[in-house]
DNA sequence: CGCCTGTGCAGGAACGTTTCTCCGGACCAT
DNA sequence: ATGGTCCGGAGAAACGTTCCTGCACAGGCG
């Protein structure tokens, strides 16, 4: 408990018979140094076990260190957000910056005692208070999916295809031309109002009527009952259904048994979001993966690369998705 | 993005008429000073919109300002542990800490690059590397639920009390003296032992045979169909199954239909843990209500409170549970 | 009137880095 | 020899706080 104190770099310096100066250099490849040097003052740091006092560098460069990492109160819980997170903090380490968890306040005057270099925001949802105080900070922000709040303009921002994916995964489903139904979550993010207006897009293309069914992203049971019972008593039948929630998939399975239709031999299901929970069940559902943890590592990323300036303002990247058929939409299931 | 030059305590000093001194003992509350004076400086600094820099702050202080959260990767994805780790953050962002994620790393060499007050562990599993390297860091640890390792001493823990719990599930569940069946993760973390053990306890008190089978804590709906049919052709008869895994609970009563026994009616099923997605089921599932948000709440307030010495090293807390009844063990239902 | 205590504040030294500036010497070409 | 260039490195000033120390003045007491 009684900490001895921590070796700093004027140790460093005593030690190996140099001045401070050279020691900052020689860890830090800067300044004009012969090899020989830099390596005899690392082998000294290394045996003393120096480590950098992140306080003053932070101080002395202006930089504080951290990045933060929000995410909406609503949909807490998801296990997408947990690899999302941890995706994220992984990246930041090897960029030697800390992620730090904001949680959602209800009081922007403390926000101010957020101290970061930026902030990574996912699937910022339109109307939460907490993005006009994230940009009160004046960092640079970026945003894992689109932010629909108008005239919302972030450094950065990791999106997915949910057109594309979308698309993909209603031709994997389609056979017979009858209909597809689909239980979606609102328009408040650009998560669901790019798959929604995907679907009505194909819908409209290949002649089907759309049957949309609004499900908040963690849904219940009974939500989905619901929704499936009314999908199935729809004129011109019903051929294949898609949950977007991955909690929604297996309960439209349920639903669909009870309701005498059995998956996938007289009805395919689908879930948009993939999760290991949809792999194990008796029926295994497809699903679209849409990479959780790679989205929070490229998001971490990108902030520190703007940080650096090693990436101008304004990029975006797209993260590639993949369709993971399984047997509840396979003709051999 | 052109960042005005931040308002410093010398701002404030300038603008108010005093010397620095004065704006830092006024806005702490240290020091001789009038109230008239405090109120008039923090007025300016107030005006001025000044925020004290926190790498300064940290660096004159000694410390970090963070403090670190560390979950074992394997069951990430709970759902428990994202609410913990909101229930961390809050109480820490109250106490003016910041809360960083420590995901597991393969390197230990880079754990130094953490640099941090102190560490929150959540249900630390035996044999975990990274156990080693977070006491490496020579700060103090508060652990969610006891460090099984031999001879591990933490400054703090935060545990629920799984034998009390265990039993007044147990108690609740017991009704005509049938054998009750669990499905318990192993004993690499106090949680499943303590559940395990409470459990062969009551079974010795009660004259039963215990039947436990081991499922992982992410458990897939084939370990417990096997699980639910073998316990049921327990001689003696079977009238009640526990799943100790949240996410195995609505699997146990599907796979019981599937063997003939309906629910609650012909056989009784609880989750062990309790999580929103058991309470809107068709069947909603009795389960013990753990608390997880509160337990990273108190793990983080025993960790400042260590660090300000509030809390003398050694401290345990523990945290009350709540059976949640439901229509899954209900008479009635 | 002198001394002592207490009040209200200012000075200034840290905390450990980074980085800008500068300096001595070696080496080369004139 | 003289001047210039380059190399290897040292000095020292920041960065913004905190907090220890000290000073001036006021009032009370003998």
């Amino acid at each position: 408990m009684n900490a001895p104190r921590p070796i700093t770099l004027q140790d460093v310096a005593r030690a190996a018979g140099v001045s401070t100066t050279t020691v900052s250099d020689a860890l830090s490849g800067r300044g004009r140094l012969p090899a020989a040097t830099r390596e005899r003052v690392a082998a000294v740091a290394r045996d003393l076990g120096y480590v950098a006092n992140r306080s003053a560098r932070n101080l002395r460069r202006g930089r504080t260190g951290a990045i933060g990492l929000y995410f909406p109160g609503r949909t807490i819980g998801l296990e997408y957000y947990m690899h999302l997170a941890i995706g994220a903090a992984e990246e930041a380490l090897a960029h030697d910056l800390a992620l730090t968890l904001i949680p959602a306040t209800k009081d922007p005057g403390r926000a101010p005692s957020l101290h970061l270099d930026g902030v990574v925001v996912s699937d910022p949802v339109l109307g939460d208070p907490m993005l006009e105080t994230l940009t009160g900070l004046r960092v640079p922000i970026v945003t894992c999916e689109r932010d629909l709040t108008p005239g919302a303009r972030h450094a950065g921002r990791v999106e997915s295809d949910h057109a594309a994916a979308t698309r993909t995964l209603l031709g994997h489903l389609s056979r017979h031309g009858g209909q597809i139904a689909m239980l979606c979550p609102g328009e408040e993010t650009a998560f669901g109002l790019d798959i929604r207006t995907a679907y009505q897009g194909w819908c409209a293309e290949t002649g089907r009527t759309p049957l949309v069914y609004d499900v908040p992203l963690v849904c219940e049971p009974q939500d989905v009952s619901r929704a499936v019972a009314e999908a199935l008593r729809a004129p011109g039948g019903v051929e294949a259904i898609v949950s977007v929630p991955d909690g929604g998939a297996n309960s439209a399975v349920q639903a669909a048994f009870q309701q005498g239709r059995h998956v996938p031999g007289d009805l395919r299901v689908a879930s948009y979001v993939d999760s290991p929970s949809l792999r194990g069940l008796a029926t295994p559902i497809t699903a679209i993966d849409i990479a959780p943890r790679e989205m929070g590592r490229r998001a971490a990323r990108m902030l520190a690369d703007l940080l650096t300036g090693a990436v101008a303002p304004g990029a975006v990247e797209v993260l590639p998705t993949r369709l993971m058929v399984r047997a509840s939409t396979s003709p051999a299931g």
